[in-house]
DNA sequence: TTCGTTGCAAACATTTTGCAGTTTC
DNA sequence: GAAACTGCAAAATGTTTGCAACGAA
């Protein structure tokens, strides 16, 4: 059984856990997690492993926040709101990218459009709150 | 005169090359294209600059694309099209970012929205026609 | 044995920083 | 002299890779 295989152990783990999230964890984020149930994981596991899903399509780099890529499972394009003080990246389920944009950019360019990012940046509602009572 | 000053000669020379172009240069290109007619500019004085105008807001980080920022002397939020083969950011003014959308994640988020960022990717037209003819 | 997965450490690429020297005011 | 800008080299950061060892079939 692959899942209960020592080989796919660690694999599983790093998928389960992307499933199981939905803020969009850094590499490091993960492996940090992982550490704790799994004391004899390494960066370079969660890095092959990510890119092994990318390249499977189960798995996604939704943003890159300061630098860091963040992933996610759920590969169907949706929306995001990236904070800029703490560096949440949050779905927002309820907001639809409109279909007509995909084929309206496609015929724009000319070429092909596979896929959409819609990402708004600010602050998130804890940020805000706190910027605010500073300022008070 | 701040322009001719020796000391905002390379500051004006990356503005100035940024204001001109509408292809989204990372650093690294600033750095090559300007080289030639600098020929003693250095890349830290690309990267700081570049820091600098990021925060007298002068310049946005447009994309990251495979790990490498790109970067945009036009702040109002655009569209772009970034192609998967060659890496080009190309601008779509043609599309909007429909102003209903910022005032809606805000309210979803609960926070503040500041900016907003809506990439399609894909193939563009010239990487679509090559890879037809290879395949055909 | 053959293939895929792993840990470790080294390598890599991009970006930032410390320091000393120069320019402007 | 103080403040700002710069080149160079070193450092920091995030990510990838070579290699030998291990596990599954």
């Amino acid at each position: 059984m692959e899942a209960t295989s020592k080989n796919f152990r660690k694999r599983n783990a790093i998928l389960n856990y992307l499933q199981d999230k939905v803020t969009h964890p850094s590499a490091e984020t993960i492996y940090t997690d992982l550490k704790q149930q799994i004391p004899d994981l390494s960066m370079a596991t969660v890095y092959r492993n990510l890119t092994k899903f990318r390249q499977e399509g189960l798995v996604q780099c939704v943003a890159t926040v300061k630098g860091v890529d963040r992933f996610d499972a759920n590969t169907h394009p949706h929306v995001h709101f990236i904070c800029r003080h703490c560096d949440a990246v949050i779905d927002l389920h309820e907001m639809q990218i409109p279909p007509a944009l995909l084929s309206q950019s496609q015929a724009v360019v000319g070429g092909r459009t596979e896929g959409c990012c819609l990402s708004f940046t600010g602050l998130c509602r804890e940020c805000l709150s706190k910027e605010n009572t500073h300022t008070a």
